[in-house]
DNA sequence: ACCTCCGGCTAATGACCTGTAGCCAGGATT
DNA sequence: AATCCTGGCTACAGGTCATTAGCCGGAGGT
């Protein structure tokens, strides 16, 4: 068995700690059960993260701009409003869905950030949601979309998403496709798009 | 100021252990932390309560209650498909607006609810999803609703109400009514009621 | 052959936390 | 008046946790 050099071992704990934060929580979670995940033991992590707030905070930031970038890299190839939305949510759900954990260590243990990692995340996720907000308000803008509030439909849409991260299994129904296809299907209704 | 009766302190106990449970999570609220909110030391709130664990559970099993007979409430008065949605739907959004912590605590918190409280309190949120999916169920049966999954769009459904738990605030826009209307009006798009 | 440094380890520190034991004041009951 | 009970309190037991200190084997370079 090769020892791993030091740039596994730290993707190792990275995703023990994902994996246990995910299960139980940050809380929940200590140091040694992270190191025992990896097979080493507490202290010896802190030859490789400075601490476990760091640790949440390297996942959660780590996320948030995979997030984001799935979704310019969505949205960048249209310019029609229900396309746009349609490939949006698309990113969205198949992001919750495909990393699932991440996703749901980003919105829950967002509680447990604090600062200074917690402004610039809390204000790339106002980001990401206000993208969802003004994609819906173009749309409505434009008449392509017909709801009463732009506002408060992002925010339905982006709660689907979070839906998904906590329900979806990887080895059951319903599949990554079905939810993408469902979910792009009901946001779309949602805004009324193209009747 | 009149010294409060047994139940009293202890309602004053649930109220502060609901509030910082919310707030900032059960793993990260001390007993000394729920005592102090109500102007006491930590080992005195055991003349009131068991455990902490029991706490949670009685908070966590009431709201489940509560949200129960809100929804049969709700659904009894009429047997016309989409009203009897719209009225769930109004009953679920609104429980999640007015009773925001509780619903917040009853689904974030649920992971450090252990036996024996754990499972009779699954058993009832699964009732309570499997009565929406139900609901969407009939309807697509009975040919009022057009939707291709009635588990997906339950679900939707229901991730809408928790999505209110966490960002729904009272002392600003939108309102109760804002929301209620327009999430009952989005539920019924998603299943494309009446048309 | 020597040295350096990486990445383990054990031991320990200091802070907390839940829950229990047992004391006590004062109101209620008899 | 004497007694009991309620609901506070302090002290403490028994644990866990994050993090630091300092040791050491062994791999790789010189």
């Amino acid at each position: 068995m090769a020892m791993p050099a030091h740039h596994d071992r730290r993707a190792q704990i990275w995703a023990a700690a994902l994996e246990l934060f995910a299960a139980r929580g940050y809380e929940a979670t200590s140091m040694a059960d992270i190191a025992a995940a990896v097979g080493i033991r507490g202290p010896s992590l802190y030859k490789h993260v400075a601490s476990k707030q760091e640790l949440l905070a390297a996942i959660i930031a780590h996320t948030m701009d995979d997030l984001l970038a799935a979704h310019h890299a969505a949205v960048a190839g249209t310019a029609d409003h229900t396309e746009q939305l349609r490939r949006a949510v698309d990113s969205h759900v198949r992001y919750h869905a495909r990393h699932r954990r991440e996703a749901f260590v980003g919105n829950r243990e967002l509680r447990s950030l604090v600062e200074p990692h917690r402004s610039p995340i809390l204000a790339r996720r106002a980001e990401y949601a206000g993208a969802f907000e003004n994609l819906v308000a173009a749309g409505i803008e434009a008449g392509a979309f017909e709801v009463r509030s732009a506002r408060l439909a992002a925010y339905s849409i982006l709660d689907l998403g979070m839906g998904v991260a906590v329900w979806f299994r990887e080895d059951s129904e319903p599949t990554e496709n079905d939810v993408a296809w469902h979910h792009t299907e009901i946001a779309l209704r949602i805004v009324q798009a193209g009747r």
